[in-house]
DNA sequence: TTGTACGCGTTATCAT
DNA sequence: ATGATAACGCGTACAA
């Protein structure tokens, strides 16, 4: 591939002048601006951003790191993630890491070695030795839906706290009284923040949390589905369900249906997190939805300032309030006492 | 950030032995290689890729180009694509048009630029010229899911003349005549076959194709619903929707909603691509699913092959079939003349 | 086994 | 306004 000598030799001028030309300095005549520009389209020259970055020391390139972008959840918040990088001519790098530690750090020390100039990363753990890296070498970093213990980094979160809080007492003006939960991993801080408000939800009903109506898992699919076989065999069954994420609702919709009880004659389900497309036949399921996009926007916003204006400088956090959509899952009424 | 030097500075030796350990070479002693190792330890070592990519001329990244991510078919093309790299080596940059030609060359020049070693893309035109770019530089491409007139290039789609076929076939055994469809661009070659699909099973079973009954549009959900509103004008009105894709699907379900009309009992819908989620509440929408992960798949695992083994050689093909599913949105029997 | 010299393509710095 | 020189960090070729 033709490189900026090549270009330079065929239009007798220096590289460091092809160089000006393509970065549009404006210390370049507009003679020799043409003589380059026609060499340049007469060699189909393009210039090599490896090198550029080599030397500049900046990739404009940041990393998205998260579970999954089958979720489409993290589709969306990925979508408002590159259209923010775009607009500021900054590429993006998407990685899932499938909620493994291990190919969490696998992404993190390529990334690294690809020297991108930020990173957002869902962490899959809490334990902040997990991004030790990304300190160790200071890379900016911002932290997505997940907080890390004592690990200090711009955040930009959904208020789950509130989220659960909102679903379940709406449960409980209908009438619920046996919620069960089916949650994520608690080394996760947005399952914390599910647990935390739906335990305030309760008692602050004056409802008794019944421990045997907790559970714990991934925020996968088959999770969903396992944990709600372990809650309906509860006597007496559970009226209502809290899934803690919509993969988990999924889950749960295909155990309810298996063991032949519909929603929400039979039982209500709410979730966190919209399951897009779900609604569209039919509006179904009552969720309190984070704003994806925004959070994906924000996150990308925090970093590209910290990477352009205020490199250091106190860290910011940004706490974005769910919507609670009320659709028919929780059976309004039915089950009023 | 520390290079290649300073460790070799620490450990006493030359940066070349420091670049022999990095890369395993076994002629190295044991001792030196404890040095080296424990020197790159010390100082928080991590070798620079750009450089590397920089000197050995490839950078071991492939770039996915889709329309748009958000959509759960391109999604999980995409994470077909990812994995596939991945256990190969190789890092995905994703980028999505938007349908849109302008940034389709704005991430062409980009990558390019970038020095991505291969492209797998899902034209917005087919039109060659747009790709002249990749033919100039000879950049290593697959295209999937659309053809490209007179493009020479490894290729992977899904067999959509035989899904149309296999969903239309399916109507009339049910008794449809009056089958509207719903498409995108006819400059997508995709649409195209599914048109021709359409068409064929209709000659095939004896039914006139009604000229009034085709709109072409875009493959989004406003398009589905806009030509649904004109569908329905239609004197008589179709007794079921063929839409080209799952966005459209969408569109048309919204319209249909608003008209006050039910699927399956005041008309019947099918589609190509599967909607995920959608299934989960209630087996739906009859579709012909399209192997998207397989997709994915195929066209990482071409390209890769083309990057290592035969980097010339005969263009390859590779045509997936889709999977009819056959939900209640058809309405089974209740058409049946 | 280890090292020297140079090149990959670009830009920063300083000079003219 | 333009250019000469060196440097970014690494790997290849060849020498010791």
């Amino acid at each position: 591939m033709t490189n900026i000598r090549d270009v330079a030799r065929l239009a007798g001028v220096a590289p460091i002048t092809v160089s000006r030309v393509i970065n549009g300095a404006d210390s370049v005549t507009e003679d020799t601006r043409q003589r380059v520009q026609q060499a340049i389209d007469q060699l189909h020259y393009v210039p090599n951003s490896l090198a550029r970055s080599l030397r500049s020391r900046q990739s404009r390139t940041i990393a998205l790191i998260v579970s999954d972008i089958t979720n489409p959840f993290w589709t969306t918040v990925a979508r408002g993630v590159e259209d923010t990088a775009s607009e500021n001519d900054y590429r993006t790098m998407l990685c899932n890491t499938d909620e493994n530690p291990a190919k969490e750090t696998n992404y993190l020390n390529l990334l690294v070695e690809r020297r991108v100039d930020g990173v957002i990363i869902a962490p899959t753990t809490r334990d902040k030795e997990q991004l030790a890296l990304l300190k160790q070498l200071q890379v900016p970093c911002v932290l997505i839906d997940r907080r890390v213990d004592g690990f200090k980094a711009d955040q930009v979160y959904g208020d789950s706290h509130t989220g659960a809080r909102l679903l379940i007492d709406h449960l409980i003006d209908l009438g619920h009284r046996r919620i069960a939960l089916i949650n994520g991993p608690s080394t996760i801080s947005s399952a914390q923040d599910r647990a935390d408000g739906y335990r305030e939800s309760l008692e602050a009903h004056g409802v008794a949390v019944e421990e045997d109506l907790v559970f714990q898992g991934s925020f996968k699919q088959e999770s969903g589905y396992r944990l709600t076989g372990q809650a309906l065999a509860r006597d007496p069954r559970p009226t209502a369900i809290f899934a803690a994420n919509n993969f988990i609702a999924l889950g749960v919709l295909q155990a309810l249906q298996e063991a032949g009880l519909c929603v929400p004659e039979d039982i209500a389900l709410v979730c966190i997190d919209d399951v897009p497309y779900l609604s569209a036949i039919d509006p179904f399921l009552t969720v309190a939805a984070q704003p994806a996009y925004e959070m994906g926007e924000s996150a990308a916003r925090l970093l590209i300032e910290r990477l352009t204006t205020h490199r250091t400088g106190k860290v910011r956090e940004v706490v974005l309030a769910p919507q609670l959509i009320i659709r028919r899952s929780c059976g309004q009424g039915q089950h009023t006492a």
